[in-house]
DNA sequence: ATAATATATATGTTTTATCCTATATATGAG
DNA sequence: CTCATATATAGGATAAAACATATATATTAT
């Protein structure tokens, strides 16, 4: 699982509870690896089961106490040696792939709104990522040194760059279906 | 869930077994969409009971009865309302990108090994999607027509074009580490 | 007043996907 | 002769992720 090393490298940095890396993922990783909250609690009980954080009760009158979660040795040697370790393999996942895989079925207008709405979509996204470093979220206002900060951002380049080779490819397309260069059966 | 539609898909081009669909599935959508067997078997089984594709039994003698799926006229038609229907967004994963993220705990030589390394991956990915379009498997031998050739060689241009665009951001960024660019804490 | 948002955790259920194994037989390679 | 590969289906076990809901309180906005 790659979510249990993701919640140790932010334990490295600080300790947290579930709900601040709830905020932290969000607004930080959220565009290759969403977390879902549910997950996150779990993830933090197994891996105090297995001893790679520790929890430390911190009790508060108004709210419900705080349960803060601090990496221990074995977590920080854990999470070094996952680091390290060969590149996992990604098995990517594309629903939109599919739609374009069988849209042979549609007719070309039909085609051609369908790749419209995707270079939206795409460009929406850019221009988010765009904005992304100017807008100081949870992540960079508590936790980032210049070198931490240095690799979200070519976490945030990869993305970007991907996003925009797909926007040229969406591009092409619609000038494809334009030109009549989509083959009829 | 996307993987019933594409069996959906494969099944209005032709009817086909399980088995006959897992080969499909790995000759043509495998670098956007792994399906493991087990999963293609209950997929459609589901299917069946929601009578969006039929089962026909073809007796043999020496192996396994054969089970046809044939695509029902209401599965043809939820499979046209999902292929003409809005952009299912994307909710990506990479592992490796959690990597990157984190490498800052590393150091810079083995930041710099890590990279060569992703870099080697993707050339590999980069040359065997040179040679797909070459190498007839069982996809373009059974299925496809030249419209559905067409959408087939989009959906790998995509991923090559993606691909190569990380490649670039790797190569980069090994540049950027030989000439100490990493800012150090 | 009331509703929404923020702080904080937890669990039950379902869906999706992976891994492994079992059943049967045929063919071809070493 | 054995072992791998191909044909064909199926199900148990587990992991991962998504979805929904519950508890409790404080603050802020309408």
């Amino acid at each position: 699982m790659s979510l249990e090393f993701a919640i140790l490298g932010f334990l490295n940095y600080h300790p947290y509870t579930g709900y601040d890396l709830k905020k932290i993922f969000d607004s930080s990783v959220r565009h290759f690896w969403p977390a879902d909250q549910s997950q996150i609690y779990r993830t933090l009980a197994n891996l105090t089961e297995r001893s790679l954080v520790q929890m430390e009760k911190v009790p508060q009158d108004d709210r419900p106490d705080r349960k803060v979660y601090h990496i221990t040795d074995s977590g920080r040697e854990e999470l070094r040696k996952w680091v390290a370790g060969p590149a996992p393999l990604d098995e990517p996942r594309s629903a939109p792939l599919i739609q374009v895989f069988f849209s042979g079925i549609l007719t070309d207008e039909e085609i051609l709104q369908k790749f419209e709405g995707y270079a939206g979509i795409m460009r929406m996204i850019l221009e988010r990522y765009d904005q992304v470093p100017s807008q100081l979220g949870p992540f960079e206002k508590e936790i980032t040194s210049p070198r931490e900060h240095f690799f979200w951002l070519l976490t945030l380049e990869n993305g970007m760059l991907s996003m925009k080779a797909s926007l040229e490819w969406a591009e092409s397309i619609i000038q494809r279906i334009k030109s009549g260069q989509v083959p009829q059966e």
